[in-house]
DNA sequence: GCGGTAACGTTATAATGTTACAAAACTGGC
DNA sequence: GCCAGTTTTGTAACATTATAACGTTACCGC
C-alpha cells in the first residue's frame, strides 16, 4: 500500500469512527498504521515490537485491545489459520472478505466474492444455521510464485 | 456418533492407513477415538488431558504428533478459529470441508457443499490462486439454538 | 468541576504450539 | 533370526499467542 493510500484510509477511519461516537485514539492509529504500512499480515507480537518506536512500554494487553477495537469496527481482519493480521483495504462498507494466503510470500490478497458468499449462506441457511462471522482462508501459492518456481 | 459409528470409522481408517502404507498406530487411534467420541471440539491440550487414562505419559508433542498424522491422512480436521480438532465422519474420499461452529453450544457441523467448493475455486483461478488447503468456518448459531433462546 | 465510563498501564499467568535430541519400535533384506 | 535403516515415541526445554485481574488515567456530558 503506497503512503498515500495509507494516508486516506487513515483519515476514512477517522472518519467511520467519529461517524460511529467511538475513538480511534492514538494507539490504535498507530497499530492499525503499521498494520497498512506492512504488505504482509503481522502477528500481534511484531506488531508490540514495532509500537515500541511510538509507544513508551507496550505490553500484550496494548496491542491486542486495540486490535479488538479495529476487529469490532472492521478496519482490521485477522487471518485464523495464521494467528496474523492485516488492515482492511476497503473499509468503508461492511462485508464478508475471502482471504488468499500464499504459503511461499507469505503475501495476502483479500477478495470479496458476493457469489461465494452467496453459497455459503445457501449452504448454511439451508441447516438453519445463522452466521455471524464467515472465516475463509484459502492458504496456497499465488500467481507470482507459482511463476517463478 | 453412536459408539457403532465410531467402530466403523475406527475400521476404515485402518483400512485407509494399511492401504496407504501407513501406520495408524495405538497412540494416534487413542487420538482418533477420543475426537470421534466427543460432540465437540477438542484442543490438543484438552486430549492431552483424556490420553493420561490411557497413555502413560503424554507430552504435547505427542498429541501434535499424532494429530498431524491424523490431518495428513484427512482423518481428522483443524478448526483454525477455534485452535481445536474434530474426528472426520466421512474420510473416505478426499474432500474439502466447510464447518459451521455454534458459539453457544459448541458443536460443528461439517458439510460439504460443491458448490461453495466450485465457487472459491472460481474465485481465486480468477487471480492465478493455487489453492493447497481451504479453511472455511462459519462461527455463528445453529438452528437448535436459535430455537430455544 | 464532578461523576461516570472508556481507555490505558502493569504484572502475572494461561493456553497453544515447537525444537531438539535420545531411546525404542518397526520394516525390509539377507 | 539378525542387522541396518527408518519411523515412531519419550522427554525436557522453550517459543508463541492470548487473557485475567486490578489499579490508574483520560475523556465526556452535565
Amino acid at each position: 500500500m503506497t503512503r498515500k493510500d495509507i494516508g486516506k484510509v487513515l483519515s476514512l477511519a477517522d472518519a467511520l469512527c467519529h461517524e460511529r461516537g467511538v475513538r480511534l485514539t492514538e494507539q490504535r492509529k498507530i497499530v492499525l498504521k503499521l498494520l497498512l504500512e506492512s504488505d504482509k499480515p503481522v502477528s500481534a507480537y511484531d506488531l508490540l515490537d514495532r509500537m515500541r518506536e511510538t509507544v513508551k512500554n507496550p505490553a500484550p494487553p496494548t496491542v491486542y485491545r486495540a486490535l479488538d477495537f479495529l476487529m469490532e469496527q472492521g478496519l482490521v481482519h485477522k487471518l485464523e489459520s495464521i494467528n496474523a493480521f492485516v488492515g482492511c483495504t476497503h473499509p468503508d462498507h461492511p462485508h464478508a472478505s475471502q482471504f488468499l494466503i500464499c504459503a511461499d510470500c507469505g503475501e495476502v490478497a483479500e477478495l470479496e466474492d458476493d457469489s461465494v458468499v452467496q453459497k455459503l449462506q445457501q449452504a448454511s441457511e439451508a441447516i438453519g444455521f445463522k452466521t455471524k462471522r464467515p472465516v475463509v482462508e484459502l492458504m496456497g501459492t499465488c500467481a507470482q510464485c507459482s511463476g517463478k518456481k
